[in-house]
Formats: structure tokens, sequence, C-alpha cells
DNA sequence: GCAAATTAATGATTTATTCAAG
DNA sequence: CTTGAATAAATCATTAATTTGC
């Protein structure tokens, strides 16, 4: 039971209604989430989705959209879990807590804390961006010490023409 | 006093920290707002940045941000009411309430139905989309009628490839 | 009068909820 | 029931107003 889960949109019908992920996808996501893989960036997003594409349909707002939702669910499954014993050894720590590049400074906490966030330091699933380019990045960063920064450290605002629609996926 | 708000960043510093509209770029979008526009499409989005990139630098982003946090700062605004005779007279009642195709089908209301959805019928502030077509588009509406809709009618990430970033906007 | 310090607005991001397809 | 997709609410962060001391 896996191995026709795919093509069943998209050949003739025009018949598409979500995303439906093929089991080789999920793995992969899967992996990178458990890798530690919570927000991954716009340039993330694309190597992934173009990774993942080799497997069946995707696009790019599938595996953010994937990553949003396992990410609130994870969380959220854990103070439900339907029974009762649960979140009581069901917490496994995080693997690696390296660089946080894509959060905000490190942020000032807001739910209380209880995860940090924690970023993969070697993906060896394929070569994603190089994360040590993510460093230069920074999202946005301090602005205020604009002073000598080249344009190549600001995020990407180049746009340059928003005729491409150039919009950014940051968001989360 | 209201001469010169632009022309503050992009001159060749390469200084840009946030969008910083300029007083023509918020009239429009306000009268568009007014008009009952609350949430833009991809299309309505990149057309109004268009047309607003004649008065300063701007991004699709921007306009959708501006939209979002218009649309959610209207509602915050009634509710808290700071002074007394503060938005007095700022506060037109809703001009037209046409159909809703922007919604899904009615939304089983969540804050308490406070504002129905409204939306506009002509905006001649420039030809946007021809609205008649929203008709059609309808977001995803009743997207369990996908039997025989062409994938123009999808949201907007249609996509069609990753490869340019046509990622959407569309959260929150 | 102006520039640093403080506050008020508001642009941008993240999290929580909701809806609906499978 | 699970989960992809979408929206709204909450939050953070930066810029503009405004105030204050000189």
């Amino acid at each position: 039971m896996e191995g026709d889960q795919e093509a069943v949109m998209v050949s003739g019908g025009v018949k598409c209604g979500r995303w439906n992920p093929t089991a080789e996808q999920v793995k992969v996501l899967m992996d990178l989430f458990k890798a530690g893989l919570r927000t991954p960036s716009t340039e993330e997003i694309q190597s992934i989705t173009s990774h993942l594409s080799s497997y069946g349909k995707i696009e790019s707002k599938n595996v953010f959209y994937w990553f949003q939702n396992h990410k609130a669910r994870e969380r959220h499954h854990k103070k439900r879990r339907r029974g009762a014993a649960a979140a009581a050894a069901t917490t496994p720590p995080p693997p690696v807590v390296l660089t946080a590049p894509n959060k905000r400074e490190a942020k000032n906490c807001l739910g209380g804390g209880e995860e940090q966030e924690r970023k993969i330091e070697t993906l060896e699933l394929f070569p994603l961006k190089s994360y040590d380019l993510e460093v230069e990045k920074t999202r946005m960063g301090r602005s205020h010490e604009f002073k000598e920064m080249k344009p190549s450290a600001l995020p990407f605002f180049d746009a340059g023409m928003d005729l491409l629609l150039d919009l950014r996926l940051s968001f989360l």
C-alpha cells in the first residue's frame, strides 16, 4: 500500500483536491522535523520541495504548511494525549541545540518557554543551503547596525520587482 | 509637512528597514479598505502593488500585511475605544455589502459575528481584476465543487513552479 | 532650536483556531 | 478521525511622533 499514492491529480481532469503526501515525502519531512527543523526558510522550503518533487507532485506551500501543522500538532498532542498518562515521559528532549538563526534574537519567550527553538547542524538528507549562510542572513537581525553592512547581508529585500511576486515565506 | 515622506531609503546606501508607506499609498489603501476590501487575493494584491509602486517603493507583502493589520486593528479599536470623541466621525458605516466571494461560505462565525464580510462592487480607483471574475475564483469557497473547476480557480497558490517562488501569503 | 530619551503607531512574524477533504 | 489548508488573534520590533533637557 505504498506505490500508487500519487498520480491521482493532474492527469487530465485537472483534479486537484489537496496535496496528498507520498510515503517517501512524509518520511523525509519527518526526518527533517526530527532532526530539529521547525520553521524552514524560503530557500529551505524551495530546496525541500524541489527534492521531494521527485517522489510526486508537491508545492512549496505544502511543505510550508506541513511544518506548520506538524509543529503545532506536536505540541497540541502532547498536551491533550487522549488517555491520561500523557506528557509524562513522552517528551523526547531536543537533539541538537545549536545556533538559532531563524528566530528573532532569542525571543523574550512568550508561551512560557517550554521548548526552546532548536536548529539542525548538519542534515545529510540532501545539501540544503549550507546552514552557515543562515548566520549571515539572520532574517533581518539588528538592522540598527546597518552602518557598514553590505547589501548582501540583507535578507533578500532585493526583490527588484513585485511583478514576479517575490513574497516571502518567513512567517512563523 | 507632507511632501517629503518618501525618498528616504533606496537612494544609494541600501537603507531599507521596514516599508514606510507614502501618504498617497496610504490614501489609496485606505480608500480600498473603506470601499470594503478586506482580504485581497493575490492578483488584487499584485495589481494594487503595481499601481502603488508609482508612488514609491513597495512590495506585495506590504500590501498584504497592510490589509491584515488594518483589518485586525479596526476591530480592536472598536472594542476598546480609547478616549471619547476620538474616532467620532472616523467610523463610517460599511458602504456596500454585496456578495462575499472571498470568505469561505459564510463562516460559522468565530469572534461572535459583529460585522459580516463585505465586498466591493466597483472600485474605480483603477481597473483591478474586474470583480466579476471573483465570483468564479471564490477563493476556495466551495472547494468540494472542484469537479470541473479549472486550476485557475485555486486560491492563488496555483504555483506552476516553485522555482520562481510563487509562494503565497495567505496565512493569517 | 536641536538632539537624545520616551512613547505611540504600525509594519512584520508567530501562534492558535477553524474549516473541510480524505 | 486525521490532517492539509486558511484565517484570525497575539506578539514582536522598528519607525515616526512627542517630550525633555540643554
